[in-house]
DNA sequence: TCATTTTGATGATCTACATCATTGTTTTTC
DNA sequence: GAAAAACAATGATGTAGATCATCAAAATGA
């Protein structure tokens, strides 16, 4: 069972009564999670929903040839991207795998329909929650389609800056460890084009970084170079 | 006002009761639309639900530099895609444009909104309709950055022989009216490169057509060619 | 601390698709 | 039903980004 501070913290529950959170604590299970780890595949039965509580999780799918993309990389607090399969009692149509040491709690399905079924607030906040997952990935897929791989790093850049960014001084911190791979991962790139265009990056002082620390020098720039938000 | 019979048959309300439903109808109003008419556009207050009644719709996105990308072709029945923001009271991320003549229901936020207050069915009945939703645009996502060309305009026709298609005899026909412009835009290519790939289909007896009439031959062979479905 | 593995940087080359261009065919419009 | 406009087919050429290859630098782990 996991503990009844985690499921009070969680924005998405914000709506609820203290009993319905209590309910909800009662039905949901802490899990440790370790790098590299799946945490569910894609085609399992999603019988779960599950939520970071800590380190990062990305959202994956791969094709036949074994190429993949990542469409989301998950905070603490977010929900799993691929989770909308849970409501419908439908299986998992892509992968989450953790990306580093780290915890998720798993609320199941049953509980979580019972809960909106008896409480229209939550209903609604979930399907905010939907809709705006919606959006971004068609932003996402938009960016897939129509912008060129540095204006689709420049976004993914801002992005991560925003949700996970640390301010240190006049940078800020990207909280999340990356290698270029996952970057090319995220932007449909192999990871020599992402090299090459973080080098750039580099060179123009937008960017700094030693190993997997990444630093945002010029935030502003960046974000003039990306046409959209991006997961 | 919409009609009563308009609003009975959609699938998305079948869960509600008859008053609900006529309830609904009160607030609901019905509109003609024209080849090429803009429902909405990009950034307009998201005010109300449509609903696609006659014709076909296409919910578009745009860059700064003019290029598009159609996030999905509509049939008579299926809620706007960019819908998702009248939820939240948000405004569009996209435009709906109508690709010929037809007619769209539109329903008030206010009213959508308080029926789902009223009714968990509903509810459940939006969040698996955003569920699925969602689970199509990341698997768009997922082909715009991995599935070549001729796999991503095979998958558009298996998608639209599905969902719109009339059996004829040995093949499919495609009940929408689509330009070698419109498919390239839906698979994020030039209209150049989705011409050369649809006579090379039609070489290989995969597909035929005169004008804007698609037949499809061999759906079988084109399902192969396509590593996952496509909106 | 050294050995092994993983990651990063960057050059050389290749290729899928874009772009530009032309001509013929539908479709629309009055 | 003739004129205009939109669309389709297809060749020639250009290019962003992939692929292949190599070496250096970090991270990992015994």
């Amino acid at each position: 069972m996991a503990s009844q501070s985690s499921i009070d913290s969680l924005p998405l529950f914000a709506c609820l009564s203290a009993t319905d959170r209590q309910e909800l604590a009662k039905h949901a299970v802490e899990v440790p999670i370790q790098k590299g780890q799946f945490i569910f595949r894609e085609g399992d039965a999603a019988d779960w929903f599950h939520i970071v509580q800590q380190g990062n999780v990305k959202c994956v799918k791969s094709n036949p040839e074994g190429r993949e993309v990542t469409l989301k990389v998950l905070m603490p607090g977010d929900l799993f991207c691929c989770e909308a399969s849970a409501f419908s009692g439908d299986s998992h149509p892509g992968c989450a795998q953790s990306m580093g040491e780290g915890s998720v709690i798993k609320i199941h399905r049953t509980a979580m329909l019972d809960i909106i079924q008896r409480n229209p607030e939550a209903a609604v906040s979930i399907i905010n929650y939907l809709s705006q997952r919606l959006r971004e990935s068609q932003d996402n897929a938009k960016g897939f389609a129509l912008d060129r791989a540095e204006q689709r790093v420049a976004a993914i850049l801002v992005n991560l800056a925003e949700r996970s960014g640390i301010q240190e001084g006049n940078a800020i911190r990207i909280s999340v460890r990356l290698t270029h791979q996952d970057l090319a991962d995220m932007a449909g790139l192999t990871k020599e084009t992402t090299s090459r265009i973080l080098s750039r990056f580099k060179k123009e002082q937008l960017i700094a970084g030693h190993g997997k620390q990444l630093l945002i020098l010029n935030l502003p720039r960046l974000q003039e170079m990306a046409p959209h938000a991006f997961p």
